[in-house]
DNA sequence: TCCATATGAAACCAAAAGGTATCTCTTATA
DNA sequence: TATAAGAGATACCTTTTGGTTTCATATGGA
């Protein structure tokens, strides 16, 4: 099961959120990404992993290359925290409409 | 300037979505959200100060007392950058159709 | 079969992060 | 005007994290 938290973790690094970038244009293998960076192989491949346990990629097998794509699922489960806190946005927004609505009855009495 | 993965950071710790979670029912001084949990001061100082340089909460100053409250900013942040992730899916799935359309007539040839 | 290539994992290191103890500063209030 | 209460900052310690080096495994092709 994956945990909000390393989901967010996993977003908390620019390296990290490169590499999702580069996905959204197309598949990867690690080897392709390591491409596109000035860094070892090993320290992609931590990357990836930490990607993968936030639940923002996934990976098929294909002979001996691993594609690397992004994963719906990660990127629901922000999208749905984050409409929580929409909604807390516009509860108080109303509390706020109906206190001054009450402020302007109030003045007519 | 915030950049997300100060944001991302923030919300990559269990403690700190905990304490947005106790500022979304009411705002706190930094005592009040102490109270809360089994830590020093100044380990939820740091927390605050994460949560503050990550644009998620805002504070201000009332006698002697900081009073911590969440910030529509940060949240609004995420949000956007989730979206940009929902219209990459919306493009593949109509990138899909297309195809299984223009097959469909090809058919029909 | 032999070798080049794509991968995974462990050991190791320096830097960053989570947390505490301690000190200083400011503001209510007795 | 003392003094207690709320706050911030620094030094310090331990754990985690970002990164490399190195070794082992699997697969495609000459």
């Amino acid at each position: 099961m994956v945990q909000i938290t390393d989901t967010f973790k996993a977003l908390g690094d620019p390296t990290r959120v490169q590499i999702l970038s580069l996905l959204a244009h197309e598949d990867m293998t690690i080897g392709q990404v390591v491409d596109q960076f000035d860094m070892t192989r090993a320290g992609v491949k931590k990357h990836m992993n930490l990607l993968q346990k936030g639940g923002l990629i996934r990976v098929r097998a294909n002979g001996r290359e691993r594609i690397n794509s992004l994963n719906p699922e990660g990127f629901k489960t922000v999208s749905e925290w984050v409409r929580y806190y929409d909604q807390f946005w516009d509860d108080k927004l109303n509390a706020l409409k109906n206190l001054i609505e009450s402020e302007t009855s109030n003045d007519k009495q």
